[in-house]
DNA sequence: TCCTTAAATTGACCGTGGTCATTTAATAGT
DNA sequence: ACTATTAAATGACCACGGTCAATTTAAGGA
């Protein structure tokens, strides 16, 4: 039988989004309700749950598309030649993903995949923040004793750990940029 | 005027904590409800918010108990000799921090301390996990180059990370404890 | 065009975390 | 003992995420 996907299905999806992202840029990510996207997308409650699984689904989209813009950015950039240059150029996307501690905490929650075999915009955007800065580690001018993949993971993990540190009321005597050049100095140039 | 505090206050809160926690481990952190603790202890539902700012803080507290029992038989314990070492004194650690996906999420959310000047007992057994592996790298055995609290910070970062890829559906492969195995080589072995 | 069937939408309803004005109980002063 | 005062406890109530049987709309076949 197999009927093709209507037409106002997409449209409900995309009015969905839309209302979404629109609220979330006015007032915050975490304050956005459920109810507020519906009334503003025209649609009842029970519709936007016929869509996404639950909130943190839509969130995963909305998050995961505005770290999609600043990936694509970075897909651009020549590759970094220092550990400052490094997270200068990461800046804007570790001050995305810490944004709103509300972000962060969604960001955590889906950076690895959602659910089984479900891979999320936001684990997508783990994915290529991975290769990205595998790219850019590639030539093996830090770290050639271990593959560049394992290196990015690292900087990564590091980077994670500096923007969690964010929120701590301790280590606040560091930004988190410092903090993450002491961890990647030590990560890439040991010795 | 400056009253002492009442008798009954820390029972009100004892059987909290209690009832929680028989709760918590007869049906899983995640599946516990207030109305259920509440209910156990015998008080009304507002007490438990007179005594705790909300259902993350209790769970604080009886997570944060669990972890510091086995903190204090780390304390005891002599110093690992090897990375294989340190990873196995440290599974039953990283096995509670992650029993179940909504306990490593809370963990993750108070590892940083909740509020301001407010050191809950999560962040505190992060805190006491970094002084445990620091106190196992003091000598100076591996990362001679950089002070052993840094090294410790860079253990707990790999070990969260590990952790976290346990949740997700790609990289499953390898084991929590073959992926730290794989960072910790790299990251105090270098070269 | 009409009928059948599957997909999309609806909104009343529920579960659970969290609030707060009111009531109850303990403390300190006389 | 009695009263004033402050802390503790109460439970009706609210907010918001999420469910589901019932309804509406579209697609395909005769």
């Amino acid at each position: 039988m197999a009927r093709k996907i209507q037409q106002r299905t997409l449209q409900t999806r995309a009015k969905l989004l839309s209302a979404g992202d629109a609220l979330a840029s006015e007032h915050g990510f975490e304050a956005t309700r459920i109810e507020d996207i519906v009334q503003r997308a025209g649609v009842a409650k029970g519709t936007f749950f016929a869509h996404f699984r639950d909130k943190d689904a839509l969130m995963d989209q909305l998050i995961g598309a505005r770290l999609s813009v600043l990936l694509d950015a970075l897909d651009q950039v020549q590759a970094p030649g220092s550990v400052e240059g490094i997270i200068e150029t990461l800046v804007p996307l570790h001050n995305a993903m810490t944004s709103e501690r509300y972000v962060f905490d969604v960001i955590l929650r889906y950076s690895g995949a959602a659910g089984i075999s479900e891979i999320g915009p936001i684990a997508m955007a783990f994915g290529r923040y991975l290769s990205i800065v595998t790219k850019w580690l590639q030539d093996g001018a830090y770290r050639p004793d271990i593959p560049a993949p394992l290196v990015a993971e690292g900087v990564q993990a590091f980077a994670v750990q500096a923007m969690a540190l964010t929120y701590c009321s301790l280590h606040q005597e560091q930004s988190r940029d410092a903090r993450l050049r002491q961890y990647l100095e030590a990560w890439l140039t040991p010795g």
